[in-house]
DNA sequence: CGAATAAATGAATATAATTCATTTTAATGT
DNA sequence: ACATTAAAATGAATTATATTCATTTATTCG
C-alpha cells in the first residue's frame, strides 16, 4: 500500500509535465490570448509553480511556439494523409483550401491566437505560426507549378502570389470569423476561393482551346469562300 | 528683445504638441516596434516627460491608432483624388492594388508597424489599422458590385471573398517584404494580382463577348459568300 | 539509511505602462 | 505690475508581469 501512495504521488514523467504545461497554456492562451494569459496562470492551472515552468520552457515565446506546432502537426498529418489520393492540380488545390478553412472553423480560440499571433516577429525570427502556414503555402505552390508544367494552369501564372492570395484571404475568413462570430460556410468559401483562383489560372488548354478550335476552322470556312 | 524670447519659450499649442508627440511615436513604433518601443524612448524623442505624454493620449495603444491613423489618411487621400478618373471596372482594381503596393514598398518602417499590429485585437475593439484596412476593401467590394451589375463580372462572383484574396494576398506580399527585404516589384506583382483575378471573375459577356461578335461577323460573312 | 542528484518552489529582480501629488508656467483681473 | 487662478508638465510612486535564483523538497542509488 505504501508502493500504492508511492505511484499517486510520484512525479510525473518528464514527457508528461510537458504535455500538462503545453494543455494548460493552450487553453489560457486560447482564452485570453497571449499577451494577457499570464505566466502565473498557465502554471496554476498546470498545478505548479511559475519557477517550474522554466525548467521545462525557455519563456512564454517557446512555450506558445510548441502550443502552436502541436495544432500545425494535427492537420500536416491530415494533409500528408489525404493529398495523395486526390487526383487533378484543381481538386488538390481545394481540398488544401477546404482543410485549412475546415481547421479555421473547427477552433475559435486556436484561430484567434494565431491570429494575433501570426504576424509577430522578434528581429529575427519570425513567428513558429508563419513558418508552419509557409509549409501548407509551399504545398499549394508545388501544386500550381506542376499545373503549370502540364499545361493546365498558365505559364505567365506566379505561383507564390496565388498561394499569398489563398492563404492571405483564408487569413481574412479566419480574422472576420473571430470578429463577428459568424459561422464559416466551409463548403460555400471552399468553392467561391476554387472558382476565382482556378479560373483565373487556368490555361487557354483548359478553358478555350476548343473556342479557339471552332474560330480557326470557321476563319479557314471564310478563307476558302472569299471570292477575292 | 523680452517678447522675442517669450515667444521663443512659449509652450507649443495643443496642436503642435500632439504632432511632435504622434511624429515621435511614429518613429519610434517604426524602429523598434510597438512593444519593444517605450513610453519613455517616445517621450525623450518629444523632449517631455512621460506624464505629459497622457494628458494627450489615452495610452500606448492610442498613440498607436493616432499614427496609424494619419498613415492611411494620406492613402485614402489619394485614392479619393485618383479614382474617379480611371474608367473601368477592372482597371479600378487594378490602380487599388497597385496603390496599396506602392504604400507598402515606400515605407518599410511602416510596413512592419502594421504587419505585426494588424491582427491585435482588445476583447472588444479590432485594431484601428484593420478597419482602416477595412476601408480599402469596400472601395474594392464596390468596384466589385458594380462590375457584376454591368455583367463584366460574373454574377456568382463572391465580393467579400474577393477583397479578402486581393486584401490577404497584399498582406502577405508586405509580409516578406519585411522578413526578406527583397524591393517589390511594384508593377509586376500588380499584374500577377490583376491578371489572377480579373480573370477569374470576368463573365462570359467580358471575355468572350468580343470573341462571339467576331464569329458572328465571320459567319454572316461566310454565309453571304456562301455558293450554296 | 544517508549522501548525491534532480526537481520544485516562490520570493526577489527587472522592466515598462500608468497614475497622481506636486511644481512650474501661463492667463486673467484689478 | 502684481496676485490669483487655471492649465500644463513633471517624475517619483504604483502596478503588473516575465524571468531568475538561492533555498527547499523529493528521488535515486550505493
Amino acid at each position: 500500500m505504501n508502493n500504492v501512495t508511492q505511484i499517486k504521488l510520484r512525479r510525473p514523467t518528464r514527457e508528461q509535465r510537458v504535455d500538462t504545461i503545453v494543455e494548460s497554456a493552450r487553453k489560457i492562451f486560447c482564452s485570453y490570448g497571449f499577451e494577457k494569459g499570464s505566466i502565473v496562470d498557465i502554471a496554476n492551472d498546470a498545478g505548479i509553480a511559475e519557477g517550474t515552468l522554466y525548467r521545462y520552457f525557455d519563456g512564454k515565446r517557446s512555450l506558445l511556439d510548441e502550443v502552436l506546432r502541436r495544432h500545425y502537426e494535427t492537420i500536416f498529418y491530415d494533409i500528408q494523409q489525404t493529398l495523395p489520393s486526390i487526383k487533378g492540380h484543381g481538386n488538390r488545390l481545394r481540398y488544401l483550401i477546404r482543410r485549412i478553412l475546415l481547421a479555421i472553423s473547427s477552433d475559435r480560440g486556436m484561430c484567434g491566437l494565431i491570429t494575433r499571433e501570426i504576424r509577430q516577429f522578434d528581429d529575427c525570427q519570425p513567428s513558429l505560426a508563419q513558418e508552419l502556414n509557409r509549409q501548407t503555402a509551399v504545398l499549394m505552390a508545388d501544386e500550381i507549378k506542376a499545373g503549370i508544367k502540364d499545361g493546365w494552369f498558365r505559364k505567365e501564372t506566379s505561383p507564390s502570389v496565388v498561394c499569398d492570395m489563398i492563404g492571405g484571404g483564408l487569413e481574412l475568413i479566419g480574422y472576420s470569423y473571430m470578429k463577428t462570430g459568424k459561422t464559416i460556410d466551409v463548403d460555400g468559401v471552399t468553392e467561391a476561393f476554387s472558382q476565382v483562383i482556378l479560373s483565373g489560372i487556368e490555361s487557354e488548354k483548359s478553358s478555350t482551346e476548343s473556342m479557339a478550335n471552332l474560330i480557326a476552322r470557321l476563319e479557314r470556312t471564310a478563307d476558302r469562300l472569299d471570292p477575292t
